[in-house]
Formats: structure tokens, C-alpha cells, sequence
RNA sequence: GCGCCACUAGCUCAAUUGGCAGAGCAACUGACUCUUAAUCAGUAGGUUCGGGGUUCGAUUCCCUGGUGGCGUACCA
């Protein structure tokens, strides 16, 4: 943007001193004022576009009037006659002005005060132009909101910066942007249906929360002023869901927004939807076949063979989904046996594979590298990866027959991580000693262990059931399903930096 | 965080080696009764992201700040 500084020609300077185009259209304003009402309080819609093209057939051999609201993209006029196409929330049909019709005053405030940007609603009968043009011969028009700014040009794709700083551009010059964020709430409702038919119940936990916890991740504080205390901006729903399976409650979900204080990229934003499940007398095991039948019916929904074209490749959800073990992925790519090497050999197989190593990265964090590096590009078809090294994972169940080991999967497809889940660890004593190493490395300058969590423990402590957990990046899920690479794409309002003087 | 690149009219973009800042769309005036990136004739629109420097002269070179894009690091 040229006007981010706020130069004179800025038409954001405010009343003070109009930029010359939105002078011309506040004077438009004065003269269409006079005779209508600029801003009226509603339009009765007959048709959408959509219908419109539906129906197309019978409402034009009934010669039924429509009425037909919607904001005003181009003017192309031929002297008594105006031809402005408007377009609502689905499509765009054509409004047909004649002179002859509509007398030369109100032809006037068409031709000469009506705008590119204006919302208007037209009546008269569909019909075809010579040219193919499914149009509304217009007999009658009511304007229903003036615009006093230009819209983009229409020819050319904005910025993306653009496109997300003033995403209602977006949405109003491209279709496939509005088609796109109506998907994303579709496959939302989508989620929570097989959620509903899977008898999960949708519950709401604390977004403002006084210890942050569930993840390894940096909070964003804030502060309540009545309390005068520091409150943390949810990094997990974990910790609470786990305390209503503690209550009772056997399947319980949330989709909410989660908000880690980190950076930013084509995959990350600071604030990002989540969904958790947790689901009583079940292990990984099942939270894996609740993923699979999720992923499906999704899938199912876009293409009826289950088969999703994302980017260069195609992706079969059709099929069950590849099982490996993350220890087994990492000897396919080195050769090796890490299970039973010691922390010298797996700092130098990393080495090998060209891995710089930090002071402070543990065995399994090394090995979490490893995977990163080798393993995770590799998988493009969906795959679950099985059983983790423990250190990572200070939440999960330890594993019931391989020591050093938890019983947990994510889900990668594309390359991506979908989701990840564990049979939840449920044992009090041992849950009470993960988190004490974690508080140990917490005190040793790690911003990203976790905390230790008293209210929570005292909640494990009441006896919770064996339970199965899974938490799935909905706005990734999107990402994969609209066949969109960038996280901004499927944000109405990605977090941008503000705009300075 | 770090590295590279970009920022010029409302929007999308040009501008040769440092030498008069341009086009298309949008706007304005006029012509045109089936156009569709309408067409035709004309008009207007600029603190070249902000600040500093070098120079006779800076959109162009240097320094600095801002925002963005890409790569990289961390993370989902």
C-alpha cells in the first residue's frame, strides 16, 4: 500500500481534506440526497443470483418480477442505455437500464450519481441479452447504500497484503474468496456433526487462564485489573477437558482458538483454531479410528472417491491410512537402530544428516529433529506415526509394551502435522513426576516447558478413566481441504502488523 | 530472531548510466439505445513509505526507521 504513512492523497485523512475521489462522491451524495433516501433500512429480496440461474427458465416464460439486491462491480454505458452488473453474495446477473423506461431523472441518478461500489436493489424481468448476458431489465431501482470510497481495480489480483489487511476488498472483488471462507465454515459444521453423531458433547473451557498448560509453547500474558494478577491467553484446552472426563463427562470436545506467543509463517498464526477431543475407555488406538473416519467423511464430502487434489500431488483418504513407528520411520531413513543407541550415537547420526545440535537438546529432542529432517517431507499420503519418545510428550501415557516410549500418533499428510494425539497419561504419581522435570527445565530457562499444574493434579487424583485425547489444527485441516498453502488464505483476519506513521 | 528482495497516482504496475515521474483500470467532461476489461474524444490526479546523507541534480546511490514478500529458525 502507497498510503500506509499517511501522505496527503492518504483517503483515510479524514474528513478534514477528502481525497479528491472521495470528494467526488460525497458530492454525489449532496445531489442523490435530495431526491432518495441514501441509506434505507432494508430491501425485499425475490431472488438471489443464484436463483436466478436456477430458475432462469421459468421465471423468465412467467415474465415474473424479481427483486434483486446487490453491489454495483462495473458501468458500461451506451448513451440512453446502462448496463451495470451486480453482484451478490453467489454470482453477479446483469441490471439493464433504458432511458425510455425510467424517465430521464431517475435514468440520471443511475447513469451519473450511482457508483461502482454502491449497494443498490433492482426490479423488472430476467431476460437475455443478445450477447448471452442473463440481465434484469430494470423498471424500477432503490439505492441501499452509498460507498464514498473507489472499489480495486477489477482486473488485477490485489496484494496479498491487501487481501488480508482489508479482507472485505478481498471478499467483494473475488468469488473464490467468499466461496472459500463459506467452505471453511461448512467443513466447521461439518466437524461438528460427526462430532454430534459420534455422541461427543461440544463443551467451552477458559480462555483467560492463570497457569498455562497442554502444550509446549510460549503464552501471551495479560492482566485482570479487579484480581491485579497475570493471567495467560490459553496455549491448550487439555488440561481443562481432562477435568471434565474427571467429572464425568465420558466424550467431550471444544473447537476453540488457541494463542502461542511465537513467530509467524505460511503455517503459523499467533492465534489459530483448535479442536480437542477426549474420550473416556479409550486409547490411541481409537483416536486413530476417529481420525481416519473424520478425515474420510471430509474428504468424501469434496470428491465422492475420497481422492483430494492438494498442490502438485493427489491425495487418496480413501484407503486406511499408513501406520508407521516413529522409531522404525527414523531407522528406514538412517540405518540405524536408535531405539537401542545411546546419546553420543544419536548426536552423531544427526551430525551425520547435517543437523546442528543446541545446547540442551535432550536425546528424544535430538531424535524429534532427526524426524523433522528425514521423515516428516516424506509424508504426503495421510500416515499416522506411532509411539514417540517419552521426554516429548510429559501429557501421554508411557507405552504399554516398549520402555521409553508413549503411546502416542500424529497425523501427517501433505507433509504436515494434522494432529496429534495420546493415550492420556490418567496415573497421578507419575503425572506429578513429569511435570516436576518439566518445572526443573522451566527453572532452567526453558520458556516453552510446561508448568506445574496443582489443580489439575488434584483433579487426577480424584481418579481419572483410561482416556484417549486428540487435538487436530482446523485451520491446517482447511488449508488441506481448499487446497490453499498459505494460513492467511483461510483467515479472515490473519494477525498482520499494525500500519504506522 | 536472522538473511535476501520490494515499497512510485485510489488499485495493478512502468521509468535506460543519477538528468522533464508514465500507462491501464477507477475518477471527471462530452458522444453513443444490447454492452460485458464496452468504445471514441478530452481533463484532472504524485511528499516516488518516513527521516537523514552524497551530488549541480536522487524514484535511482549511501545510512536509518517502518511495512510487506520469500527463505531460514522455533512452533501446530
Amino acid at each position: 500500500m502507497s498510503d500506509r504513512n499517511g501522505n496527503p492523497q492518504d483517503p483515510d485523512n479524514g474528513p478534514e481534506s477528502p481525497h479528491r475521489l472521495i470528494e467526488a462522491r460525497l458530492q454525489k451524495m449532496a445531489e442523490l440526497g435530495e431526491s432518495v433516501e441514501l441509506y434505507p433500512y432494508g430491501f425485499d429480496r425475490s431472488h438471489t443470483s443464484e436463483q436466478m440461474r436456477a430458475d432462469e427458465k421459468s421465471l423468465t416464460e412467467a415474465e415474473t418480477k424479481v427483486r434483486y439486491p446487490g453491489r454495483i462491480m462495473a458501468k458500461r454505458g451506451t448513451g440512453k442505455t446502462l448496463f451495470v452488473p451486480v453482484q451478490d453474495e453467489r454470482g453477479t446477473v446483469q441490471a439493464y437500464f433504458r432511458k425510455d423506461d425510467l424517465g430521464d431523472e431517475a435514468f440520471h441518478r443511475v447513469q451519473k450519481l450511482m457508483d461502482i461500489g454502491d449497494w443498490v436493489g433492482v426490479e423488472g424481468k430476467l431476460f437475455r441479452t443478445r450477447t448471452g448476458e442473463l440481465s434484469i431489465h430494470v423498471e424500477d431501482f432503490t439505492f441501499l447504500s452509498k460507498a464514498i470510497r473507489p472499489l480495486p481495480e477489477k482486473y488485477h489480483d490485489m496484494s496479498l497484503e491487501n487481501r488480508c489487511r482489508r479482507r472485505y476488498l478481498d471478499l467483494a472483488m473475488n468469488q473464490e474468496s467468499r466461496e472459500r471462507f463459506r467452505r471453511r465454515s461448512e467443513i466447521i459444521a461439518e466437524i461438528r456433526a460427526f462430532f454430534a453423531e459420534e455422541e461427543f458433547l461440544e463443551v467451552e473451557t477458559p480462555v483467560l487462564q492463570s497457569l498455562y498448560g497442554g502444550a509446549t509453547a510460549r503464552p501471551f500474558k495479560t492482566h485482570h485489573n479487579a484480581l491485579d494478577m497475570t493471567l495467560y491467553l490459553r496455549i491448550a484446552d487439555e488440561l481443562y477437558l481432562k477435568r471434565l472426563i474427571v467429572g464425568g463427562l465420558e466424550k467431550v470436545y471444544e473447537i476453540a482458538k488457541d494463542f502461542r506467543n511465537e513467530g509467524m509463517d505460511r503455517t503459523h498464526n499467533p492465534e489459530f483454531t483448535m479442536l480437542e477431543c477426549y474420550a473416556a475407555y479409550w486409547d490411541y488406538h481409537d483416536m486413530m479410528d476417529l481420525m481416519e473416519r473424520l478425515m474420510r467423511r471430509l474428504a468424501r464430502g469434496i470428491s465422492a472417491d475420497g481422492k483430494l487434489k492438494y498442490g502438485e500431488v493427489e491425495l487418496d483418504f480413501s484407503q486406511p491410512f499408513g501406520r508407521i513407528r516413529f522409531m522404525d520411520a527414523l531407522q528406514d531413513k538412517t540405518g540405524r537402530d536408535l531405539m537401542a543407541a545411546d546419546d553420543e550415537e544419536v548426536a552423531a547420526v544427526a551430525r551425520e544428516h547435517g543437523i546442528t545440535l543446541k545446547k540442551g537438546m535432550g536425546r528424544d529432542k535430538i531424535l524429534d529433529e532427526l524426524f523433522s529432517e528425514l521423515v516428516e517431507p516424506g509424508l504426503v499420503q495421510p500416515t499416522f506415526v506411532m509411539d514417540h519418545p517419552k521426554e516429548l510428550s510429559p501429557l501421554a501415557k508411557a507405552h504399554r509394551e516398549t520402555e521409553g516410549l508413549v503411546e502416542r500418533f500424529e497425523m501427517f499428510v501433505a507433509g504436515f502435522e494434522l494432529s496429534n494425539s495420546f493415550s492420556e497419561l490418567n496415573d497421578p504419581r507419575e503425572q506429578r513426576e513429569r511435570f516436576v522435570a518439566q518445572k526443573a527445565l522451566l527453572e532452567a530457562g526453558d520458556e516453552e516447558a510446561q508448568q506445574l499444574d496443582e489443580d489439575f493434579l488434584q483433579a487426577m487424583e480424584q481418579g481419572m478413566p483410561p482416556t484417549g485425547g486428540m487435538g487436530i489444527g482446523i485451520d491446517r485441516l482447511v488449508m488441506l481441504l481448499v487446497d490453499s498453502n498459505n494460513i492467511r488464505d483461510v483467515l479472515l483476519f490473519p494477525h498482520m502488523r499494525p500500519e504506522q506513521s
